[in-house]
DNA sequence: CTGTTAGCGCTTTCAA
DNA sequence: TTGAAAGCGCTAACAG
């Protein structure tokens, strides 16, 4: 049974005004709570507000105020634990302060970066986050966004501009440090699990990667670096179990096998895991591995996973301080960059438990 | 240094028009695309706008419209991989059919559920999907927002109304296929772990778990329905790793321990297992241990975790498609109820390897 | 304490 | 093919 048809208009402020008998202004002012208004008055408002069931068009209202005091975050992967940290970080500090958070998800592409930003700034958020990865279309997308005067932060975007604050994990001595570990142990022949050649300059995990053998005096051998070899274009490079399974059944299949293993982020890790096992390898004494954010699986695995940990919930907070500094402020702050140590975790897939 | 003082004016059309020598009206032509605007204004507008670097102001141009293409998803514990898939399916959704997708997050109270209820509704989002615990407060809130047509739909929210669509796992009788599972091996003495005490009747798994018991005339030990004691009013009931691991602890203890135990979801049981192994007892010849949900952890967990399955992506998709279709209909669509088998998923938490 | 005026930036409608 | 007028619903600023 249909109850109505058609859509009926929504309640305005001026409705409540003319059914109490005052001004819009003066209902305004009761239901902000600001200005003076007498008891009697505003009992009225209240009352006939609540029976007509008003909701206030913040549409009207923000396009009036020029401020929404919503801030938005962007996210890509949003199945990486590591996101969803960062998420509630966000919240919680953006909650602090009286702002709401919008969430938008760009999983796959450049367009679908653009497509978050515009989406929420053209709501007008008062200020935006974005931790996706760099890309070029995006990239010119949120220099066009600054240069409108709205206040952004990067997390783990490689994009320098110089109204836009950059915070990130510090991934070039994060990934120096888990390959420095592997090398402690004796291993010469380490693999890459994880490159995204499009962008391999950028990969500061790559790259630490590099500086620990360089630094070691052990020869690159571009044969135990894999990754995603079709490069397309404008994509970001999120890493994935599957990628880590077949980088890994890649590796294994070389003359040489590596012995020991660093794979770009956890999943990848967990992916090259299972590829470990099933060529009936053990971890680690045939093949030790390690990967990096430390996510809930890390250690619940079996063996327990070797990993990177850096301080997601930091990196929240902190771009939204940033952020929220840049929003309450009448001119351009100095940009800000903030580099945070990340946390080398040993654990079974490195070190046997018995040795 | 600071570059400049003062935050400048946004570009309007007006401006854009002023400079080309138009009307307003003919610049939001060309950049709308509608309408006949000749050739050669419109390069000269075009130009005119990517020169100024003209962004819209969505907020006006919604206000107008009386629509923004963007739906709102209300979703709690966005930790669990559960949450992660939905929004997932639900952006897919949304994003085939041309709405934005803004997500909030309300992770422990009625007072966060409204605030993201307001905060959408506000910003005049066209629908809402809302994916959080049932609570007084956030449904009262709901009805009023339902009954100023805006369309909403609920998942897995144990709440009524004539103009909502609801979209849920089927929790009882999963929760009855586990419970079932356990008694199917043998099991008498079968726990369960995360109840919350103050919407006990509203636990779909737990009431599952009831009528397996009931079904196999196996009497109710309510000291083995362990959960959170203490009722917070308003606090939706999420269960943790914590909650799980204090309860088995306390179902540890008892002068006779459970053979089995149903934990409310995958999180809760692995809890529920790091307490089974610091006990020293073996999963699952001592204790079996099932959960609900089947996130990445449990396939992954060491012994891999029996669980149910539960088809969020399906959900996600399927309250996209309600939600859209009731924005996109003239009049009040019949209630729509869907209710989506779950899956047994039988691992090494309940049956031995070797068995 | 309350009301009036004006206008946020855009698009719908009608007219030219 | 283009423009003018009006107004979406609200609030800042000022006036009473």
């Amino acid at each position: 049974m249909k109850k109505k048809i058609g859509k009926k208009r929504q309640i305005t402020l001026s409705d409540i005004a003319a059914t109490v008998g005052v001004a819009p202004m003066t209902v305004s002012r009761v239901l902000n709570q600001n200005g003076y208004v007498s008891d009697e008055t505003r009992d009225k408002v209240l009352s006939v507000a609540k029976e007509m069931n008003y909701r206030r068009n913040g549409l009207a209202r923000n396009l009036k105020r020029q401020r929404t005091e919503t801030i938005g975050l962007v996210l890509g992967d949003i199945s990486n634990p590591y996101s969803t940290e960062l998420a509630r970080a966000v919240r919680q500090a953006a909650t602090a302060n009286d702002y709401n958070l919008f969430i938008c998800i760009s999983e796959h592409s450049a367009e679908e970066d653009i497509a978050a930003f515009e989406s929420l700034t053209s709501h007008s958020v008062d200020g935006l986050i974005v931790a996706t990865r760099a890309n070029d279309a995006g990239d010119e997308y949120l220099k066009s966004i600054v240069e409108n005067n709205v206040p952004v932060v990067v997390i783990g975007r490689d994009f320098y501009h110089e109204n836009i604050d950059y915070i990130s994990a510090d991934n070039l001595a994060g990934g120096f440090e888990a390959t420095q570990h592997l090398v402690d142990l004796g291993h010469r022949r380490i693999g890459f699990i994880g490159a995204a050649f499009d962008q391999e300059t950028k990969l500061k995990r790559l790259q630490g990667y590099f500086n620990a053998l360089e630094k070691h005096g052990i020869e690159i051998d571009e044969r135990l670096v894999t990754g995603r070899r079709e490069v397309r274009s404008g994509v970001p490079g999120y890493s994935t179990e599957e990628i880590g399974y077949e980088g890994m059944k890649r590796l294994l299949s070389l003359p040489k096998r590596p012995t020991a293993v660093f794979a770009r982020n956890d999943f990848t890790a967990i992916g090259a895991m299972t590829a470990i096992k099933e060529a009936s390898l053990r971890i680690p004494q045939d093949v030790a591995i390690i990967g990096f954010d430390d996510i809930p699986l890390a250690s619940h695995m079996s063996p327990s996973l070797s990993t990177v940990r850096q301080p997601m919930r930091l990196q929240g907070q902190i771009a939204a301080e940033l952020l929220l500094k840049r929003i309450e402020s009448e001119s351009f702050p100095e940009r800000e960059e903030r580099i945070l140590n990340c946390e080398l975790i040993i654990r079974e897939s490195t070190v046997s438990r018995k040795s």
